[in-house]
RNA sequence: GGAGCCGUAGUUCAACUGGUUAGAGCACCGGCCUGUCACGCCGGAAGUUGCGGGUUCGAAUCCCGUCGGCCCCGCCA
């Protein structure tokens, strides 16, 4: 074949008069009878190939026959194009190559969708024929954006001291937190590894073993429903460090995500970082996520509501639940039927209903409006509104109210496009609780993982009080997505055994599932922590997608299948014999 | 586990209240065209209306079931 000299992306009007060879897929032809252009592309550009009746016939026939996506070599020379046909949209628009000979490598078949326009595809469409979407302009950017947050990733810890060290993909199964993948043993019939949730207990034990800085990309594994940004099978940037206390991780991950903006998209995120304690999160934002972007925070409004007279907020203050409300600038003009739609929204997340008032010249409008009357001031004041302004209640208890207001602090604020675009805006999130309350299994549950140590000054409460002990947790939010989180550790044997003590789980269970990481933090483990980011998370905001499947080569669905290969299948008995499995 | 939306030519969509031979753009095939870059013009081929059942004189359309995709809630330490 005729090997390429150049790419398609990379020739100037400065090499005019080259003689060059391309390779690359047919982009698009435009045969006009007697000239044929077409544009041939590759990982680089694009370049446009003309064909001269001049150079021959059979150069004109192997011209005239080619279509999208034929896989050809073009040995040519390059010119400047007429001044009048310059193509300013193109990088390589001032030249073209004049082909001399074509050598068609692999003819192409009638496409499902075009390369050259994602959309002509639906999603599961494109999602068979997954290797020709990943030639179009989207997915190349969204994966050379990955490439380049890796390296960037890499060099930083590499840089600072941190070994990059790989941990078993086959590994014990363990009780807490998502649903395990398995793997069954051939060798050990009736017995199974699982894939890792996360390489939590290793990079732990990687501390005991002295490598006081750890990180890893690795593949991480959870068998629960998917959404628009969660696969089965996702990435994470892991990461360890021993001597070290909150403040030491936080730096740490600031500087190293600062690092990924600049390399990766060169921008500036703003040091150092906020932070705001999880309870300010979920009282100002109604989230332990916040997006910070834009304001229209909640506002706690029951001192003033106490003796309003409108029963709805009084019988929720009084039984002890919450008032609160958002402003929303320019919401005066929202509509009957877009109120209806709120409400009916708000109702889904738990919340009885919503009241609102229209801040107009003349003062507050609406049907609760009189009942406001002698603290209208204290409440257009509270929220900060103005004329234009429309401001939505929810009374309901606290657990209720407060999500869903800082739901729909996120719905209306896309609604009216509140929310500033290509801006970043880093969060840490602090002090959550150690401990939930699950009510169905009726015991407590690490809000964070087993392993997560309380402030030293609530360890006390632990036996007492395990609901209100903080832990030394900690959540990096950008822009209102969770891109990471971490923890202090439990690193001596007594605090890790209260912890299990807490959630129930028996000292006997305790030794089976965990003994191994019981019986190392007794060998001197060193205090430690670490974070983990999610890495496709990460990507999706350098490259500014909405779905995690852009940023992943070969995604699966939302059901968790992949549509190009067809997996999962169905195992031959023999197969399931030799691992000896019966299905059920 | 639950809710919503969607499924018609290779593809993206259309087809009124259930009624003639299921249409159009792009792609594909053929023809014309020497400066196109969304090339243009003329013509052609292309359909198990996701699948199964039901109602009806008649179903893409209505009903039931099922499969698949997307999105959301639960779930995701």
């Amino acid at each position: 074949m005729l090997k390429r000299t150049v790419t398609c992306g990379e020739l100037t009007a400065e090499d005019t008069g080259k003689k060059i060879v391309l390779n690359g897929w047919v982009n698009k032809r435009r045969d006009l009878g007697g000239l044929i252009f077409f544009d041939l592309r590759d990982r680089y550009g694009l370049t446009q190939v003309v064909c001269d009746p001049e150079k021959g016939k059979s150069l004109m026939n192997i011209a005239h026959k080619l279509s999208a996506e034929d896989v050809v070599a073009v040995r040519g020379y390059v010119r400047l194009r007429p001044d009048d046909a310059i193509n300013n949209d193109m990088p390589t628009g001032k030249i073209e190559v004049l082909a001399e000979e074509i050598e068609i490598l692999n003819p192409a078949a009638t496409l499902p969708f075009l390369v050259t326009d994602r959309e002509t595809g639906l999603e599961d469409l494109r999602l068979k024929y997954r290797y020709l979407e990943l030639r179009t302009a989207e997915i190349q950017k969204c994966l050379a954006i990955r490439h380049h947050a890796a390296q960037s990733v890499r060099s930083f810890y590499s840089k600072n001291g941190f070994f990059e060290i790989e941990t078993p993909m086959l590994m014990k199964s363990t009780p807490e937190g998502a649903r395990d993948y398995l793997v069954p043993s051939r060798i050990y019939k009736g017995r199974f590894y699982a894939l890792p949730q996360s390489p939590q207990t290793y990079k732990q034990l990687l501390m005991i073993g002295g490598f006081d800085r750890y990180f890893q990309i690795v593949k991480c594994f959870r068998d629960e429903d998917l959404r628009a940004d969660r696969q089965p099978e996702f990435t994470q940037i892991d990461v360890e460090m021993s001597f070290i206390d909150e403040d030491d991780i936080m730096e740490n991950t600031e500087t190293m995500l600062c690092r990924v903006f600049q390399d990766v998209i060169n921008v500036e995120l703003p040091r150092p970082f906020p932070r705001m304690e999880y309870s300010d999160a979920m009282r100002r934002f109604g989230s332990d996520k916040p997006d910070i972007r834009f304001g229209v925070e909640i506002h706690t409004l029951n001192t003033f509501l106490q003796n309003c007279g409108f029963r709805v907020f009084q019988s929720v203050i009084d039984s002890g639940g919450s008032v609160a409300a958002i402003c929303v600038p320019g919401g005066a003009g929202f509509s009957r039927k877009i109120i209806d739609e709120l409400t009916e929204q708000i109702k889904g997340w738990g919340a009885k209903g919503l009241a609102f008032v229209k801040i107009t010249e003349n003062g507050l409008e609406s049907g609760v409006s009189k009942f406001l009357n002698s603290v209208e001031k204290e409440i257009v004041q509270t929220v900060g509104g103005k004329p234009g302004d429309i401001i939505l209640f929810v009374a309901d208890e606290s657990r209720v109210t407060y999500p869903a207001l800082g739901r729909l602090r996120l719905t209306v604020a896309k609604r009216l496009d509140l929310i500033p675009k290509r801006q970043f805006k880093p969060l840490w999130v602090t002090r959550f609780p150690l401990l939930e309350y699950d009510e169905e299994e009726k015991r407590y549950v690490a809000m964070h993982h087993p392993f997560t140590s309380a402030i030293p000054e609530d360890r006390a409460k632990l036996k007492t009080d395990p609901g209100a002990v903080i832990a030394r947790a900690y959540d990096i939010v950008i822009n209102g997505n969770e891109i990471g989180g971490g923890s202090i550790r439990n690193h001596t044997p007594e605090m890790q055994q209260e912890m299990f003590d807490v959630l129930g789980i028996s000292r006997e269970e305790a030794r089976a599932k965990f003994g191994f990481l019981l019986d190392a933090l007794t060998f001197g483990a060193p205090p430690h922590g670490g974070i983990a980011l999610g890495f496709d998370r990460l990507v999706m905001l350098l490259a500014g997608t909405e779905n995690i499947r852009d940023v992943i080569a070969f995604p699966k669905t939302t059901s968790a299948a992949s549509l190009m290969d067809g997996s999962p299948t169905p195992v031959s008995g023999d197969q399931l014999k030799e691992l000896g499995i019966k299905i059920v």
